[in-house]
DNA sequence: CTATAGTTTAGAATGATTATAAGCTATTTT
DNA sequence: AAAATAGCTTATAATCATTCTAAACTATAG
């Protein structure tokens, strides 16, 4: 349980004001004992229920694109409609679940590490995702 | 070089009727050397210069996801704003240049193949895809 | 306390994708 | 080979996530 005052902390020491949003936005998503993967839409609707207060749906775009930035948050790559964003920003891969829409983490002992033997001259790997596509297993 | 006979009888196996608009489609997909990566805009693109004539885009849009369903071409997960399609339908995995917004792909021999060591009971894996993000190497 | 640079906000704008429904066309039926 | 029909194409409208805008607000430096 980390407490307000740390989270403005937290904020100040990354260049960004603590305001009342954010700290709300900190609240919900590093006060779990599990980091977990939200989408932006998930994530207004817990702080509205938590609050019962609305916040600017363009502040929560702003924010999370600020901590994604500072490194808080990773973005997930998944060809859905919508974006997800994981708390959990160590290297480690994913499931899909096409049926929930959910992403479940794959830990590293549940993938061997991926070496690519391609190099591309003048370019530099950024990352390496290995997305699990998981389905519910009819016939 | 297939000829527009062969995608005809190709459309028709698929129960598709063989159309006009398909068999262009087919023609600037299939008939290259080379697979390739595309966005609808791309695709859209390529038939207009070829043919000096507009093709609607829900044809286009609805064309490339029969296509895909009957297993002639691959989405491909890119948290980007445009999805991206493959005629390459074999099990293999990409770069994404982050700077050119371009995939390429990787052949089998660039990646070991992936073990999943995790099970989810009552799911079943439907696909495994690695994405590797390249950028410029600066610095 | 004041100035200012950074934030929040509602609402508008954007852009990819999907829906609609009217007219067209390949195929089937007669 | 004409008529029926089921499938297809089309322009346009609708949708929906995301980004933009610019006015009002607020944290903080001086």
């Amino acid at each position: 349980m980390t407490s307000s005052i740390e989270f403005v902390e937290k904020l100040r020491k990354s260049g960004l004001r603590p305001t009342k949003q954010r700290i709300e936005i900190c609240k919900v998503l590093f006060n779990s004992e599990k980091t977990f993967h939200f989408t932006i839409n998930d994530l207004v609707k817990m702080i509205e229920d938590k609050n019962n207060k609305k916040i600017s749906l363009a502040t929560v775009y702003n924010t999370i694109h600020a901590f994604e930035k500072k490194g808080y948050l990773k973005e997930i790559a998944i060809n859905s409609s919508q974006t997800y964003f994981d708390t959990n920003t160590s290297d480690h891969h994913h499931f899909f679940d096409e049926k929930e829409k959910e992403l479940i983490d794959l830990e590293n002992k549940d993938v061997d590490p991926i070496k690519i033997k391609k190099n591309i001259s003048g370019k530099k790997i950024r990352s390496v995702e290995v997305l699990v596509r998981i389905d519910t297993d009819n016939q």
